[in-house]
DNA sequence: ATTTTTGATCTGTGATCACACTTGCTTTGA
DNA sequence: TCAAAGCAAGTGTGATCACAGATCAAAAAT
């Protein structure tokens, strides 16, 4: 018996001694990891899953893997096929354009609402991640897209999760799980040119919310959106030309 | 052995004889079910779901009842409480304006698509689903509410899918399955009058798709949307004073 | 040599079971 | 009479198994 427990019977009268316990369950984690693997694009557009081979590699048995890929395809994160297989969706003209379209339309939302809600502690906090990310660029000089895709991940939900809608924010990840594959391909094409553009481009989005500009903001975001979709899609019309 | 196949032995060269064969899993029946109770609103908000209640009452085994239970909630249908028990979600003044808000900005851009890209037939289309409508309206005057959200349904996804964009209609569909309960609750303040409203709502959105004119569709819509709700909002505001 | 058939293997689906946790009621004690 | 401990029913989670359909490769027939 702790000392805790031994001087307040129940112990919820003095403060919060304990942060409650988290219950992690097998399906989560398993989610957890293909979520990731998705949005870092670490799996091609077009392949195949298999439950089994899923749940092998992540040791687990096939009832956790089978509910996360549900899960997974009714986000659109996945693609169900017809013969009762599941895969990553495949990349073509029209859906970079399409997500393009839509992800400006719903992040740039998200971001107008975010500038005009947000407070000093935010913006600090966004300038933040970014001065933890300069730091990271200077020291690791080595290709680490985990990591660089996990701060840009923070960088943007930091921004969104201050438009204070319960409702946009299941869709903007439900997008970028969608765009997740799409981006890998193109990230190699402007892994040294790119990385400064991108830090250019989210330096003018913190200026936008630190004047409260939601127009400014939302513009700025614009660009830095559709520009790893940009040369993806150059990259994708030269790979048709070349066998039709 | 039929004529077909007698005929010829694959039968894929001579136009299609036989329509695929659909296959249809319990747990997609099981989906289905539940979908339509939230977007008709048979549902009240708040209310817990249990596996095996749903099983027991879909005559099932759990399997496919936790399957279809997780994807609803992933699409953010349902919800998943911290003791693992599932709810449909319950309906604030916040949830309502935050609908509200999403609903117009995504709808309101899919029927501007739209109305640059339909042609007569998918005009006509939609009033055809219009006067169909205005047919059972005349003929039933029971309150028949499945019936008339079907129609409503119909009315709308046949406009958005003319936006010919793939990833804003299953958005638009996660969008209906949150707000289904709410408009349920609403639903029965405007049994008279508000079929009406609805009706007018309709006419002059289609007329502003016959003009293709994107922003007189884009207005339309939006007034159609926002009036179930306003209605909802007074109500809860009432609420909210009566027992605070 | 090409095509068809057949068989084995693999995969998803759904049922059943064991286990851990929660919840609500009953019982027991002060 | 009331509150706390204890028990019992219920619930979600994950494992295992049986079954049906898909896939692919080898063998047989043309």
């Amino acid at each position: 018996m702790t000392t805790a427990e031994a001087t307040s019977g129940t112990g919820d009268e003095r403060g919060p001694l304990f942060s409650p316990v988290e219950r992690e369950t097998v399906q989560d984690r398993v989610y957890a990891t293909l979520r990731r693997a998705l949005i870092c694009g670490l799996l091609e557009p077009g392949r195949i899953l298999t439950i089994r081979g899923l749940a092998d590699q992540l040791a687990t048995s096939t009832m956790p893997v089978r509910e996360a890929l549900g899960r997974l395809i009714s986000e659109k994160a996945l693609e169900a096929l017809p013969n009762r297989s599941v895969r990553v969706p495949p990349v073509t003209l029209e859906r970079i354009d399409d997500l393009v379209h839509v992800r400006t339309l719903i992040e740039g939302e998200a971001i107008a609402m975010a500038a005009t809600r947000m407070n000093e502690a935010d913006v600090s906090r966004v300038r933040t991640i970014l001065l933890e990310w300069d730091r990271f660029r200077n020291l690791a000089d080595q290709d680490d897209f985990d990591n660089e895709m996990t701060l840009n991940q923070r960088f943007h939900f930091e921004i969104y999760r201050c438009s204070g809608s319960a409702v946009l924010l299941p869709m903007i990840e439900s997008l970028w799980l969608q765009s997740g594959p799409c981006i890998r391909e193109a990230a190699y094409a402007f892994s040294a040119a790119g990385e400064a553009d991108t830090a250019h481009c989210h330096r003018i989005i913190v200026e936008a919310l630190a004047a409260r500009d939601p127009e400014a903001a939302r513009a700025a975001l614009a660009a830095d959106i559709s520009r790893p979709f940009k040369t993806l899609r150059t990259r994708l019309k030269a790979q048709k030309a070349d066998k039709p």
